[in-house]
DNA sequence: TATAAATTTGTAATCAGTACAAAGTTGTAA
DNA sequence: TTACAACTTTGTACTGATTACAAATTTATA
């Protein structure tokens, strides 16, 4: 399905901007910050405005065809895949990667009703260990 | 074992302030955000300033016998159970709940290790539903 | 006690994210 | 097509949690 088609399925209008920064995030699957979005879509589409990244973002966000990843303090970053799976940041080189997880919630008390649940550990990557 | 002690036993000196603080935590489950502890321990030492409160949370955090949580984007909640356990964040009331979760690491690939895990989830509480 | 080291404090700065209003664009209906 | 309303984008100013930094205070040690 094309992005523009997925916008327009979860009531989104489908603006050339708001395509460009989905299309961005589905085919850099690398959990980009609103900056390194604005910094890379910023030499296609010049009058881009930081502002409008972060009105996009959470537009998606908000109609849950991205999700936010606050793994790191500093900034939030995004992710096409809303598929429930795991984020693992690494300490040396600073890359988020994901990694398959069951759902961790065994313990949840009986009343409480889940709408989002995110993993997050944080280490060393196989490509940074000594 | 007392806070003070806890704290020689990982290279912390046991300053008043510092004990104050981590003996908040310890007494307080409630996941406070260095706000909330600045402003419940103010009262007691009319002299502590916010940035000690920062200082203090940082340091314990760092050495590992207290745990940053950061469920909400905006401001950093801090926890002095140490075990691995879940939490829910209840978008109704605010409040942050502790659960039991398993060790959700099943996917992380070969080479990975893991320094720390977190399980968030947000939903709706016990309390609040309807 | 004197001096060095560690801790605490207050102020100023940082910086991701948001509020807001102006400017630009798009859709619609006569 | 034109006019108007609705929506989107933009730039600037602001917010608010956190940190940098240096002065002031306290603690440890010789």
């Amino acid at each position: 399905m094309t992005s523009a088609e997925i916008l327009t399925n979860n009531n989104i209008r489908p603006s050339l901007t708001r395509v460009l920064i989905y299309d961005y995030l589905r085919e850099h699957r690398t959990h980009p910050t609103a900056e390194e979005i604005y910094m890379s879509l910023s030499p296609l589409v010049p009058t881009l405005s930081k502002t409008t990244v972060y009105n996009t973002v959470r537009l998606l966000t908000e109609q849950g065809i991205i999700k936010m990843i606050t793994i790191e303090e500093q900034q939030a970053r995004f992710d096409a895949c809303t598929d429930l799976h795991g984020h693992f940041l690494c300490n040396r080189c600073g890359e988020v990667f994901d990694f398959d997880t069951n759902m961790p919630t065994i313990g949840l008390p009986d009343g409480f009703s889940t709408a989002t649940t995110e993993v997050y550990c944080t280490g060393t990557c196989n490509k940074c260990k000594i």
